[in-house]
Order: structure tokens, then sequence, then C-alpha cells
RNA sequence: CGGGGCGUGGCUCAGUUUGGUAGAGCGCAGCGUUCGGGACGCUGAGGCCGACAGUUCAAGUCUGUCCGCCCCGACCA
């Protein structure tokens, strides 16, 4: 991609409407654009970072035999009047009135239209366990939108739901899902934390939440660093295992997994003929990431004073190349010989092909935060050679083609 | 919804205290000089100063109402 035909409006300042860390580094990166309080464009570089998070999210799901598909964001009112979370979401939902006078309104979650699409199409013991997911635009008409991404009122969310016969079957399926998040979360180059919420004592609810350590995270985790993690509903700070006092940590939520039970099935009578030929209600797990919300968490856990650092498969593009003076034609031969050689070898590569100073190309590479960078001055086209410089830690490589093809394989490939 | 801050060319801001008819830097266009860390000089384009109403001879500036954005709080699958 050639950044002079892309749409790459970065900013030299911290924009006045920004105050949390990934808040400016989006707009300041140019990966999203603000319409209105909680509603964001995403512009070429963050639909890109998207996209990957999302590739991400898909091969790890259909690992564990997930299957994706997509849900309406439109809904009659009424199929939440018949679990009665019309009144438990209650402002939070856009309702609106059609022209058929019909009550509307814009999809905050998915538990009800799944569950009536499953009812209506899955009668047997045979055709469970069965798990679906979706990755789609949620809208929530939040009290307070804020810190960009991370709190939106519409947000790309990642939903899955387990539909299973019995409990072991939703242990299991909630086990799969579980350890996927955790290579999802980990791939994303994501630091997290997971919290419990009450033990199933009483046969209760189970729940999970995947927490992003982070500055700006408006969660409040308690953190025993000699135990586990709990979450922060206690005030007395101390650690029910040891004793010992615990911490704060400030984290962003970055996805919540679920263990439903009948709440829903029930409610909708979804139910199926076990191999006995008697009625039962599914048992049903829910399973959510924000995905919108990701890009923020990974923004605040990597970055520096320059801006971005992009773990590896997150990346909007895995390579930058900048020649630094795109009116010699030395210069440009060899950053167009090595651009197409790596576009060759699959490679993402953006070519910083605008007249700018090395000054400008250097501070925009940063903020980008690009993993590599090739640097092609006069000097290295006269000499043949070229620079790679690791945006991680600066790291400085000046050699011949075939090492620093071997360095970015390296890099990229292990 | 309560509390605080802000709203002036595309961006960051000054000007508001003490009303007199709009500025700077960046960016943009043109020319020249520069060219490995956000260059420099000259020229130029671009603003009904968030909106409406009021006070006044005169409002970016004072008053009122509203709108928008950010932050704190309440709330949050």
């Amino acid at each position: 991609m050639y950044w002079s035909k892309s749409f790459i409006p970065t900013l030299k300042e911290n924009p006045q409407d920004a105050e949390s860390v990934s808040h400016k580094l989006l707009l300041r990166a140019g990966l999203v654009r603000m319409l209105m309080a909680g509603a964001y464009s995403y512009l070429p570089l963050g639909l890109r970072v998207l996209e990957n998070i999302q590739r991400i999210i898909r091969q790890e799901m259909n690992a564990i035999g997930a299957s994706e598909l997509l849900l309406p964001a439109l809904q009659p009112l009424e199929i939440w009047q018949r679990t009665g979370r019309d009144k438990d979401l209650g402002e939070v939902m856009f309702k609106f009135i059609d022209r058929r006078k019909r009550a509307v309104v814009l999809g905050p979650t998915h538990e009800e239209i799944i569950t009536d699409l499953v009812k209506n199409n899955v009668s047997s013991y045979r055709h469970l366990p069965l798990v679906l997911y979706q990755i789609q635009s949620k809208f929530r008409d939040e009290l307070r939108p804020r810190f960009g991404l991370i709190r939106a009122c519409e947000f790309i969310m990642k939903d899955a739901y387990s539909f299973d016969k019995d409990n072991q079957g939703l242990d299991k399926n909630y086990q799969a899902i579980y350890q996927a998040y955790q290579r999802i979360f980990q791939r994303c180059g994501l630091n997290y934390l997971i919290t419990e919420a009450d033990s199933g004592v009483m046969g209760g609810k189970v729940s999970h939440e995947f927490m992003a350590p982070a500055v700006d995270g408006e969660d409040i985790v308690l953190v025993c660093d000699k135990c586990v993690v709990h979450k922060a509903n206690n005030e007395d700070q101390k650690c029910p295992r040891c004793g010992l006092a615990m911490k704060k940590v400030n984290t962003i939520e970055v996805g919540h997994i679920f263990k439903l039970g009948t709440k829903y099935s029930q409610a909708l009578e979804a139910v199926f003929s076990d191999d006995q030929g008697a009625l039962k209600p599914i048992i049903m797990g829910c399973y959510g990431i924000g995905v919108s919300r990701l890009i923020s968490a990974v923004i605040e856990q990597h970055n520096d004073a320059c801006g971005i650092i992009w773990p590896k498969e997150l990346a909007p593009f895995q390579l930058i190349i900048s020649p630094l003076d795109v009116t010699n034609a030395q210069v440009m031969q060899s950053a167009e010989s090595i651009y197409q050689e790596l576009k060759g070898l699959s490679f993402e590569v953006l070519f910083d092909d605008r007249d700018e100073r090395a000054g400008v190309k250097f501070k925009d590479a940063e903020l980008l935060g690009i993993p590599l960078q090739i640097i092609i001055g006069k000097e290295s086209a006269k000499n043949n050679l070229l620079e790679l410089i690791i945006r991680s830690n600066k790291e400085k490589l000046v050699d011949s083609k075939d090492i620093v093809l071997r360095k970015i394989k390296e890099f990229y490939h292990g």
C-alpha cells in the first residue's frame, strides 16, 4: 500500500477531545475519527487492525468447532419482553417505532435472538452440542460513552453461544472457549487477568472475566501476588486464600464468559427431546469479546512516548518502507525493489512514498507503531544496503538485502 | 442525570478579566533555498468566533437559554 494513495491522517498534536492514552493515539495515528460521542469511523489503518483481531478470533473459534453466523441488529422489542430483559436493559436499548407502528430495537446483545433461532431449528439431542458465534456491531445507549473505543454506543463484539443437552456438555464447551480466549488474547499481545465470579456452590451461575490491566481502565481488580485474582467486590482487600492484602489494578474488561443454564431457553421455550423422548430446556452459555475495545486495550498496553507499538499479529502493516528522498531515483529504485519483493513474500507493507522530510517520516512511522521499518537513504541506496529498525526496542541493522530479509522472516516466522 | 472543564480557519491554541468589528504556530496552495529526526524565506487561500435570544451606538468578549465534546460520579452484557 502506497501511503499517498491511502487515507492516513496523522496528527502532530494531541487532540483536544481525547484524554486517555489509547484515545489520543487512536486519533493521532489516524486509526479512527469520531462522528459523535460513542460512535467512531474506522479509517483504513483502524480497519486493518480490526480485521486482524477478527481473523485471530475466527481462527481460534473455528478451531474449537464453533460456527460463525450473522444475526440481525434490527430486532422486535417483543422478543425482549418475553424474557423481561427489555426492563433489565431499560434505557440502554436504542428503541424506536417503525412505519408499521412496531416497536423495534437495535441489538445490545443477542441471547434472545439466537435462542429463538435455535429453538425453531433444533429439536433433538442429536443436534447438540452446538456452538455459534458472530462478530457484529452492538448498540447500547450508554449513560456516558468514554475513552474513545473503550466505552462506545456502537461497538463491535464477538458473541458466542453454546447449546448443550446437559451440564457436562456445557462445562466442556465452557472450558474449550475459556482456553480459546486465552489463545486469542495471547495472540493479540494482550496482558490479561482472569477474574472469577462466585464459585457455583449451589449449582449457580459461573462466569469469568478477562481483564486487561491499563492505567485508564474503568474496572478495578484486586490482585493477590501469591494466589489467584479476584474481582473488586470485597472492600477489605484481603486475599481469601492467604489473607494478605491485595493490590488494586485498573483494567479494561475485554472478555466475559458465562454459564447461563436455562434462563433463556426456558423463557423462550427452547427445548429438545433427549434420548428418552423427554422434553428438556437447552443448557446455554454465552461468551463475549469486545473486539473494538480490544484495540484500545492493546494500545493502552503497547505504547511509548513516540506512539503505538503494535504486537506482530495486530499491526496494520508488518513493515513500513521509508525512502528518505522520493526525488532520488536510486533511493526509489531500491525502495520499490524491496517493496515488491516483500509483497511477493506475502508481507503486508506500507510504502511511505510521500515527499516529506526524513524527520516527518520517522515521527509518523513511530506514531503508527508498525513493528519493522526499512529506511532507505542516499548512502544506503548507493551502497546497496538496507536499514532495518525494530519499533519496540529501536534496534537497528544495516546490511545487505539478503541479511535484512532473513532478519525480517526470522522476526515474523520465528 | 449531578459536579467540573472546554467550544475561535483542517489541527493545537492566544484574544474574553478591562466590549471598539479576529490573531499565532502547524497544515494547505505557489515560488525559491534546503533534504537522516516534525526545515527556512517570500506570497496566498481559508473563520457568519458552537447556536439562538438579549444588553449596548458597538459583542469572540457581558447576560440568558440551548447544543456539542472531554473529565469525575451514578450506571454498565
